[in-house]
DNA sequence: CTAAAGTGTTACCGGTCAGTAACACTACTC
DNA sequence: GAGTAGTGTTACTGACCGGTAACACTTTAG
């Protein structure tokens, strides 16, 4: 039948007997999770995700009215956990701008280098959606203009001269380290991110009144040169 | 019956009636690189293909033995012509290795920035193959290899301190150009890519020895603060 | 002129796709 | 206990997919 039943049938026990609490649609959006993550989202069949789900086509028309309203949950679904990613990222240096630009993008390639990655949902996303309308694309398109501003905010925050071109050149950055990762196995340039980010911070960020010294980013990091 | 007949029967003439002189193999990939391109790999089937280039299903499998394979052959014809494109924008700059990195993303940018563009050929490829063993996936590989060793040579040739780190950071910034193009209407984060280049150039090329002061970075870029 | 290569045409194969109809069953709520 | 919502199962539709068989025709090369 199908090849995942045990798999998934770890409820979340309420109660005593814990077999497929779970409900179904959550079962379905998680496989769909996984499945479109890994293989596209033209490649992946609703009955075979169906099946992963340990249900079947029927049911999943009971949850979603097409496959097209799937990958537009399945991305909304997507979002919100980047955004949780996000958050928690850079959640340890509130109220430096710099550091949390700095941590955020560590933490990006270290989750982005992991194993199973295959960069951006919502760009790799996008490929596969070149048609305007579909339902999908205004979460995609969405995400991205959230993402823009959030770079461009905390690059006003860390006190660059230019927010909106650092915010967007940032943005180059990510988007391009999420693409290259499917191109290249390990040590892609992906690598160099972290590097990349530093310099252009310093390249931004005027050194504060030097009035006194040591004000901001003077310290450790001009020491390159 | 079809549609683009017409369209493409203007052939080379060698002598005078000039009907559809051009080989059936040709007309395909031709028309094959405006459909893949426009709208993805698994989104365009080979009765398509054929019966926009004017021909039929039987005609095309006589000049290819299979999808997979025209696929991979449709990377190798756009792989040619990047080349020729890249080749053509840095020629006029021969000999300065700096002003030829920042003529290719002038120019890239204002390609890309094009009504009907969508991204690089190969990026968008490769979110569609995620299998390792696809005969297209090769091609791309290939072509990003090629495409990180060039800017890390002419990143060489300028003169960067550090010509490895500075190349893949201009691939990061290219590649996330293309990516981003496909969630942004117009001034989108790539707008910023001739800025960014320069700025990263600065940062990466020591100002050539002066004999007396100015160690680094220290002219035009600091000039900003 | 003849032969071969290239091409067009029609019909077909087995498989998969998204989406639906009809019916049986279980579990929870009132 | 009755009702209802959620779920499983089987079978189906119509369309499209990649790929092939068989045959007729035209163009080119010798």
């Amino acid at each position: 039948m199908n090849t995942m039943t045990k798999t998934l049938s770890t409820g979340s026990g309420t109660s005593e007997a814990a077999v497929p609490k779970v409900r179904v649609r959550d079962r379905i959006l998680d496989t769909a999770r996984g499945l479109f993550y890994r293989y596209g989202l033209r490649a992946v069949g609703v009955e075979a995700i169906a099946s992963e789900a340990g249900t079947n086509k029927m049911s999943f028309y009971r949850c979603f009215p097409s496959k097209d309203e799937l990958i537009a949950e399945y991305l909304r679904e997507q979002g919100r956990g980047y955004w949780d990613w996000w958050d928690a990222a850079i959640a340890p240096h509130a109220g430096d701008a710099r550091r949390q630009l700095e941590a955020l993008f560590d933490n990006y390639m270290t989750l982005t280098c992991k194993d199973g990655s295959r960069g951006c949902s919502f760009g790799n996303a996008v490929v596969e959606l070149p048609e305007g309308d579909h339902p999908g694309r205004r979460v995609i398109e969405q995400h991205k203009a959230e993402m823009r501003g959030r770079l461009r905010t905390l690059s006003s925050e860390a006190g660059a001269t230019d927010p909106e071109a650092l915010g967007d050149t940032l943005m180059l950055l990510m988007e391009g380290g999420y693409l290259t990762r499917l191109s290249f196995c390990s040590q892609g340039p992906i690598s160099v991110a972290g590097k990349a980010v530093r310099t252009l911070l310093d390249a931004h960020i005027p050194a504060v009144a030097p009035t006194a010294r040591t004000p901001r980013a003077a310290s450790s990091k001009r020491s390159k040169a």
